[in-house]
DNA sequence: CTGAAAGCGCTTACAG
DNA sequence: CTGAAAGCGCTTACAG
């Protein structure tokens, strides 16, 4: 549960070699100018001389400031969260704090202990992709700690800073994609009632058959656990569906791949029998075959904004605090082979044929 | 750079609250049974009261001791190292560790910060997945900072704590496997000169084809980048060589899904038109289209193991010493489809047909 | 331009 | 069984 640690030289030892005082010597760490140049050069020496290590623990309790910034993450099973932290990491690194990374799995009680461990470690900030299911009193508790938040992905009200995407508008233009390619039987996988993604997910698709005239069928809403096993078990309900559904749009890009194999493992192509598009783009949306189409909102860059979104509250005094931060980056469409081409009606006009190379278009506002 | 923080109740207010002295309210947060059950119980009831927060910080900085491991991982857009990264993760923090994270995307230098920066926050141990060309004397250089290492899967000698795969018999019997098909022109893809773990997956491929007697040409040496792309790039140079060889045993999983996706683009199927075989058995892999063959030594035991090595290490004392750990799994071949009916001489003969449902059969020792 | 002193929130011998 | 005291390695007014 806990080990020794060795003790090296610390500021008095520096300042005994230097001959100076542990003030001067601290001065001089933190860059001031108060410090004589030759001075300072003295004491620089002396530390390298010692192999002096500073210690932040013993900073940040008595500056009562803290360099480390706690990233609490839903799902690593999932790449699209991978490529955020991947992202969040890089930004606050360079920014001069370390990540006290946590994985909750989506479990609450995971999360409460990850929380508790966070705070107890004493995080300037918080980085938080919120468990499923998550009350939507724990925002504010955390504020209360005095712990600047910022929400990513899964939004809990506009009292907090939040970063995600306007999941309507995607899938939206996901849903019209198809349209355009003369699909009338759409069906969504991932339907997972109650939670805010999900519901603006579906909203999305609901939305674009609506505004096309196009009825949606309850059994087109096809709940499924978001991996790629549920893509392959709602691949296989669609299938039996008569008359069945011509294409879909899957919840995120797990999901697709889930639909492609399942495709795959039957004998039938993606893009050729049936079309599908996913959602987050995951690098690996490139490489599955077929090429998935995808809505992109860039993990990386929201991952920027996000960890920017948080040093910037790290700076601000009481006087000049800005207003919440709500941002939703509005997605593209990348359009790759798995969407193209596939039949759209009993009576199938000409199109784009499968197999064909087609290069990656992007769609978007 | 830097944020100012709340101060909360201490156990100086919870001692004033419950009419006690700071020691006993200490030795109380301790679980120490030298308190008396009641006295404790009014300590806690004064704690929870008072909204009170453990400062890990001013105990470590007192009590000379950390709760905090630091995970510097090389590569995270490799999935297989964020299914390490989450077993570690999760063994760390049912331990009561919290886990430092930091990522070098393989440059030397983002790893040499970050060990700087995990030094100054007094970890109390580190685990380490070496960036490529790492010298070798980092490990000896932490170990004489005084903090616990453990390496994963890059070893740098016997006399740091090693976690990792006997790469060497891994290849072997991937390359058997192959053989054993009746494959004989059998390439490598990604050959990677002077890194151990490319030596020794090299090396067990080329033990494989001498030990059965079967040439291996220099072109079947095929360098390539360890992601997709370079796997991409390497299917396309061997599809031009004459002859051309049957199969290939890749690097890792990533490169595997870049052979896999080129053979698509081209309208062929791994498994029919080349017998493709992977390392890592990264979740992705059975997803693939074909289903990708691949090496599995368990990405989720192998971070366990080393989580354990670690937790060992902090809880030694000089008496108890134990010798240096050098772990390497043994690992087994899962056989999907993509290794299997693929064509293997001029005259092929008849085999399992592509497209056949293949089952995993896990091989191994 | 530099130093002496107080103190951040804890833990740990030591005394009683 | 409990408390008073010292101190972990820093920073920060304050004085000179």
């Amino acid at each position: 549960m806990h080990s020794n640690i060795k003790s090296g030289p610390t500021i008095q030892d520096i300042a005994a070699s230097a001959g100076v005082s542990k003030s001067t010597v601290s001065l001089v760490l933190q860059e001031s100018p108060r410090i004589k140049a030759e001075t300072a050069e003295k004491v620089r020496v002396a530390a390298r001389a010692l192999g002096y290590v500073y210690n932040r623990g013993a900073a940040a309790l008595r500056g009562r400031r803290s360099t480390t910034i706690g990233m609490v993450i839903n799902d690593l099973t999932n790449p699209f969260f991978v490529e955020l932290l991947v992202a969040i990491e890089r930004v606050l690194a360079q920014a001069g704090y370390t990540t006290l990374m946590a994985h909750t799995a989506e479990s609450l009680e995971t999360q409460t202990r990850v929380l508790r461990s966070m705070r107890e470690q004493n995080v300037a900030g918080l980085i938080m992709s919120p468990a499923l299911g998550t009350p939507d009193s724990l925002p504010g508790e955390i504020q209360a700690w005095g712990i600047p938040l910022v929400l990513v992905m899964r939004p809990m009200g506009p009292d907090v800073d939040t970063v995600g995407v306007d999941n309507n508008y995607g899938f939206s233009l996901a849903t019209e994609h198809l349209i355009e390619q003369g699909h009338t039987r759409i069906a969504f996988v991932g339907n997972r009632t109650g939670y805010t993604v999900a519901n603006e997910r579906r909203a999305g698709y609901v939305a674009a058959m609506a505004k096309h005239a196009l009825p949606v069928s309850d059994d087109w809403l096809v709940d499924a656990e978001l991996t790629p096993n549920g893509g392959r078990n709602a691949l296989r309900a669609i299938w039996e569906m008569k008359p069945r559904p011509t294409a879909v749009v899957c919840y995120n890009d797990q999901v697709a791949v889930g639909v492609l194999h399942e495709l795959d493992r039957m004998g039938k192509r993606a893009g050729k029998a049936l079309a599908v598009v996913g959602c987050d783009n995951v690098v690996a949306a490139e490489h599955t075959n077929p090429p998935l189409t995808t809505l992109s909102a860039g993990a990386d860059r929201l991952g920027t904004i996000a960890s920017e979104t948080l040093l910037a509250r790290l700076d601000e005094t009481p006087e000049n605090e800005e207003p919440t931060v709500q941002y939703f980056a509005v997605p593209d469409l990348v359009v790759r082979e798995s969407s193209v081409g596939a039949a759209r009606h009993d009576h199938a006009k000409a199109g784009i044929k499968a197999g064909e190379k087609t290069e990656s278009i992007v769609k978007g506002r």
